[in-house]
DNA sequence: TCGCTATACTTAACGATGTTAATTTTATTT
DNA sequence: AAATAAAATTAACATCGTTAAGTATAGCGA
């Protein structure tokens, strides 16, 4: 009695499908300027077919939000694989942070921009992927202060304002991108360097 | 032989007409709720009457941006009058940035979010509000340096850092409301803190 | 193999959007 | 009072997100 299973199996597809095409064309043509027909034309389905997987436009977003979050998720966590000392770990995180969204500039738009204006009362769900980020940048924040590698700061409030410069630097040169910055690598390091020194014991 | 006069003042009023009722539709409803229609209906003209004196909806945006921008500026000018050294005015302009951010977060949304997604390739251009923000806090950070607060960093790249900190804190405090938050003064001034601290002399 | 039923999918439509073209009203000049 | 220039409007177009109603299809028991 397979067939219920192969039914599944196709429905999910068809939502993966669905998924795909969007992500591309949101990546290409930016949220806004993509449709739902647009999306129903590049899977080769009318356009109703996709509010039978998404409840609307903000679902499709969502869903494909996580997904982004879940390769960050992925790019930030293979970099503790090589774990050297917590302040390390820590620096080439936040970088990883700020060079994904310069090499992702439409992810990290859609994720941290887009998606606030259209989920409002956006909140880290338990085991999230934004909530796992999270966690892990206090963790290694913990272990800073813990091995005095760190001055005696608040974990809660350091890990916040560390997310807030590197996601401050990211957003701006993602923002403005014809603003005469100097070199994008010597104000991410410049950013995260500062906070670093700052906290030192 | 006033009439031109009277005509040239008559337009020029109306043109504000348009720009208060927008603004004021934009911060309550938001800027993609709110149509050019809606924008008519509040003045008691037609939606086509609009386009006599706007190019287009971005083009509203983009003015009202620039009065927003103006106010910001205003607030930032009014603290640097009492001049007390440097490093205190450094300190305190940073912080109104991210209050004027937590007061007007509508404003702030609109000027630093919304608007660079509408009009693409931005640049400050010579006079304008941002662009004297900025050469403000290129003054001041060269101010530290030069009186040896600050060591010796790069004047431009440090100044660009700065504005991304606080960029980043008021940024995602106004994106995530519903995130667990430390408190907020705390988070802005251990973000301002820490940045200033790692670069002290 | 036949009809029955649930599921998958499509067609048609609604109200609203930004924007343009064509037209009418209004005010000024001759 | 007629002509002209300016200001404002009406009507329309293409497109949007989304819903309701209808049609095809695939699996089922007989």
């Amino acid at each position: 009695m397979g067939i219920r299973e192969r039914k599944i199996r196709e429905k999910e597809q068809l939502r993966q499908k669905i998924l795909d095409a969007a992500r591309e064309l949101f990546m290409v043509e930016g949220y806004e300027n993509v449709s739902m027909r647009k999306v129903a034309e590049r899977i080769e389905y009318s356009p109703t077919t996709i509010y039978l997987h998404f409840k609307n436009k903000t679902d499709l977003l969502i869903a494909i939000s996580e997904n982004i979050l879940n390769d960050l998720l992925d790019t930030l966590q293979a970099l503790s694989e090589d774990t050297r000392d917590s302040l390390s770990n820590l620096k080439s995180s936040a970088k990883a942070y700020a060079g994904f969204g310069l090499a992702h500039p439409k992810d990290f738009e859609l994720i941290f921009i887009i998606r606030p204006q259209h989920q409002e009362g956006l909140r880290l769900t338990e085991g999230s992927a934004g909530e796992r980020a999270f966690r892990y940048l206090r963790t290694m924040v913990g272990a800073c202060v813990r091995q005095k590698t760190f001055r005696e700061v608040d974990v809660e409030t350091t890990a916040q304002a560390l997310w807030s410069a590197m996601h401050g630097v990211t957003s701006l040169l993602i923002a403005y991108p014809d603003f005469p910055w100097v070199e994008k690598e010597a104000l991410i390091d410049m950013t995260i360097d500062t906070m670093l020194e700052g906290l030192k014991a």
